[in-house]
DNA sequence: TGTCGGTATATTGTCGACAATTATCAGGAG
DNA sequence: CTCCTGATAATTGTCGACAATATACCGACA
């Protein structure tokens, strides 16, 4: 995933969503900070009629907040609704692993299979760098996700949530357990790959789990550090 | 629920957004039919701005679909779309209901059990004739759904699916097993006020399932009736 | 007669300007 | 010095008009 082909959006206003979501999910745009449209217009060489719609569809993403008459902002994240988004995760993750099992060809699970083998070789040689800061994980999950082949499952969470997580992650600076999560992904392609679909929610969910009790930990530890 | 206090809407693209959603979900928008942004602007006597902002919205509600350069129409609902929602509320809904058995206050599960009373008592002053064409149905599951006190699950469920699901149960004419449901709605709130998320989670998985295969059945009949 | 190409129409996408609302700040009263 | 009040400025919401694209129609040609 990450820098998609560059697809060539036909109109303004897409192309301007994919920029500012990127933007934002990134990081250039810092949360909480104000999105003033004459100016973003004006840096962007356009009309403020398209940066609405662009805002419009960030605010469906939840990338942006918006009050009537007063305006946008990124969106800024309560460690509590951090936490809300694992649960959702887990719910709508578990199903997509569910549904993977049945759903996914056998070369998709292959490939699958492949990705991991490819991760837990750069862990190996690079332990401790972890490619997990370059996002592997989620193409992890994204492909999961795809495999389940429930469209709505697919949109809600890689049109939507996933971008979320992204950001969580670069403002909470959340890097997570590279050996142990990947261990997990493994027992759960194989799950997938015994069609067992049971097991592989469980996994999935225990996994998600695991992910959220270790951002617990260290928002808990950054709260002290703070203190 | 139903129709709310009419809440003030402060701007037009809200109200109007409202009351397209309002006139899709009953059906008086037929699922298919174009949007015409000039004809509808004219109709509502508003400028195409806001109505195009109120569309963007309904296309991230899912309950339109939108074609650059070419318009946006009434989604229209394949069988598949229909079930691959209820995959998607078996896992959200039973994500709710575990959260709901910790989350939610004695008098809110008090309510609950008052409001499950109170269709017992309609089904058997009038059975056959359900309320749950009424949709009291979706006030039990938008209850549970704010007892999760969970905001995003609240508003992917309250603000996006429930829509979709109203639209669908218009268009399918999908009536449910009235009695059947309503002792699976009793059971779980009983695991509720018994505090078991574990149970909850468990028992509106199976309910929602079993919708979900009535619907298939029902589906499978129609298309029988055509043939 | 059926298909292809071109024109005409209508619809969507975009723009700049105006109106309405809110935030800012200066000034004065307590 | 603080707090309230009122005018000012800036931003958002809305509008109508223009440009770009797609659809529909119609005639020419195979």
């Amino acid at each position: 995933m990450a820098t998609s082909p560059e697809e060539t959006h036909v109109t303004i206003s897409e192309r301007i969503f994919a920029r500012i979501q990127q933007e934002i999910v990134e990081g250039k745009m810092k949360p909480g900070s104000k999105i003033s449209e004459p100016e973003l217009a004006r840096a962007y060489g356009i009309s403020r009629g398209p940066l609405r719609e662009a805002i419009g569809r960030l605010e469906a993403c939840s990338l942006v907040v918006r009050k009537a008459n007063v305006g946008a902002r990124v969106v800024s994240l309560s460690s509590e609704q951090l936490l809300e988004i694992y649960h959702v995760r887990e719910a709508l993750e578990g199903m997509a692993a569910r549904l993977a099992a049945t759903a996914m060809s056998d070369e998709e699970i292959a490939d699958l299979a492949g990705l991991l083998s490819g991760h837990r070789q750069q862990i190996e040689e690079a332990p401790g760098l972890g490619y997990f800061q370059k996002e592997g994980d989620l193409d992890f999950h994204y492909r999961i996700v795809q495999g389940s082949k429930n469209s709505r499952l697919i949109e809600l969470l890689c049109n939507d949530l996933y971008h979320l997580v992204r950001l969580y992650r670069h403002q909470f600076g959340l890097v997570s357990r590279a050996q142990r999560a990947l261990v997990e992904h493994e027992h759960i392609v194989a799950a997938i790959a015994d069609r067992d679909g049971e097991m592989a929610e469980l996994l999935m969910r225990h996994h998600i789990r695991a992910t959220r009790a270790n951002a617990v930990r260290r928002i808990a530890e950054q709260a002290a550090e703070v203190a």
